[in-house]
DNA sequence: CAGTTGAATAGGAAAAACCTATACCTCATA
DNA sequence: TATGAGGTATAGGTTTTTCCTATTCAACTG
């Protein structure tokens, strides 16, 4: 009693037996000897544990439960089918769903016109975005939730490997009636004391911002920590410190004339570079290699204007 | 280049792979080596096209093309299940579809009763019937269109095996102001000189009524040739001459009073029976075997006031 | 720097699939 | 009745696939 299961090459055959109705014909067809098929479709009978045709002399006729299982087995056919053109298509990277992670100071800005342009190139390359701090992004980024990530470079992981797409200016942003509201410019010096308000540890710009602030002598202030960055430009407004934000939000939420916050760049440049970052392990399929393509063109096309691009 | 397709095996080891996340594991629980699990996902690989897992320290995480590859496996997984399944129930006759071939001389008279007996009985067993003049259904049962039919006995041909269901008395049917019209049974003398009107050349009934008509001196016409035991009915009352109708289609179609013919048994009685055929070369596959039970209890359980039963 | 863990590679054995040749069965025909 | 044709099953040996053991490679872990 062989508990096995049935082979694919034995549907195949089975198939191709009940559409020739021959074994001759349908062995010719396969390409293989007639004893060959009939050892096939034998074994396939004691697999499945009844007879599915019965041999006539004018050929074979389908039983019943032949009748039955090559039904099932076409089904299986096509399922398989449909699995080797997909694959075929993923190889070339036309189609695919891509898990993408996001920081909540890139995504929002940036994502939705990302998103837009891929649909209209690619509409069979699915995206599955979703937010989170840099800090989890890259654990999840590890254990295969994400396959990509969009945040702040740099990384010092080994395991993944980075492209940077851009370097976006941070502006510094203070209250309405602060004194420094009104700048063209400013600079580290202007800084000094001020209270400086910052996402969270697990978000990357806080790091950059607590650097900052030590080097102008400003004071990073861990009670107040904003989730977003609309959240940080609140407490800006409100007077409860300065912030950096960055050029793409800025440019999103912040109309000219009307903002809550007053902007200002610092002299000389800051900036924070932003790239996608992927496990080295991943290697480069072809879905990430369209998806990178496609974020650079966007951002040299879209983008240029408030960032700097740097993609190949 | 490998042209061909992947195996079941392929797809089978790969989804224990992406369940258990390790090489190892996965080996071991599908019961072979881990070098052979690798080759194998290796080979799959191979013929996709695609790289399917990330192969890390910890274990592996699959690609975006794993993951789609992945639920397409499962699909084929899940319909090679269902097939073996179905198949086992196929086997012990519990499930299928049967393509019963019936001659309107019968069917429509005990068909009613059996499908609702079957369906009651066994809601799996699906019964596909159709009509048609029995030499049509001996050459469809030939070709395989049906798989057993229900038809008036004996058979000739040696490709078909057969087994008795019932022995019908034949009635004669005279129009309601002929000589004969309430005589409590005829003898075939009686029949002497009379207008024997039959069905068509492709009704068996038609040869006994043709070797009656031969025997008792009457005319078998061949001009009007019904085209079911209703037109036949008819003729006979509007006095085209007499017929013989069976007993079920009698109890069916002809209350007590009100017939428009009117009926009479023989004297001796005067039978056809009636029967299941098959092709030799079916054997005797668990659904038929199920069907020709139930049949043969119904004719028993149901018909016995009007038939002789002959099952075994 | 060894020791551990996990996957890939190598080489040979076992199993599966294939092929040729032949046997078998039924039908049609001389 | 014998004989050939059409079609499938069986036998024996060869090729291909799958598998196993042993070993290697690579990356952590203590």
């Amino acid at each position: 009693m062989s508990e096995s299961f049935p082979t694919l090459r034995q549907l195949r055959y089975f198939v191709a037996l009940a559409q020739c109705g021959q074994y001759r014909r349908a062995a010719e067809q396969l390409g293989l000897s007639q004893p060959s098929l009939s050892q096939q479709i034998a074994a396939l009978e004691t697999v499945l544990g009844l007879r599915l045709v019965e041999r006539g002399r004018r050929g074979v006729v389908l039983t019943p439960a032949g009748r039955e299982a090559l039904s099932h087995a076409q089904t299986v056919l096509d399922d398989v089918a449909r699995l080797t053109s997909l694959s075929s298509a993923m190889a070339k990277g036309l189609t695919g769903t891509l898990h993408l992670g996001s920081t909540p100071t890139i995504g929002p800005y940036i994502l939705p016109r990302l998103l837009k342009t891929l649909h209209a190139a690619h509409p069979e390359l699915r995206l599955v975005a979703r937010d989170g701090p840099p800090r989890d992004l890259l654990e999840d980024l590890g254990a295969g939730v994400h396959d990509v990530v969009l945040s702040q470079l740099p990384v010092r992981s080994t395991d993944f490997a980075s492209a940077p797409l851009y370097r976006e200016p941070l502006f510094l942003a203070v209250a309405r009636d602060h004194r420094l509201a009104g700048r063209t410019r400013v600079t580290l010096a202007d800084l000094e004391g001020e209270d400086m308000l910052s996402l969270g540890e697990a978000y990357a710009l806080r790091e950059q911002l607590s650097r900052l602030s030590a080097e102008a002598g400003a004071r990073l202030r861990d009670d107040y920590v904003g989730t977003s960055l609309d959240a940080l430009r609140q407490m800006v407004a409100m007077n409860m410190g300065v912030t950096v934000l960055p050029a793409l939000y800025v440019r999103s939420e912040l109309a000219e004339g009307d903002a809550d916050v007053a902007i200002a760049p610092f002299k000389g440049g800051l900036y924070r570079s932003v790239g996608l970052i992927w496990r080295k392990a991943t290697g480069q399929p072809a879905v990430l290699k369209r998806f990178r393509d496609l974020a650079e063109t966007v951002v040299r096309d879209v983008f240029a204007d408030d960032v700097m691009p740097l993609g190949r």
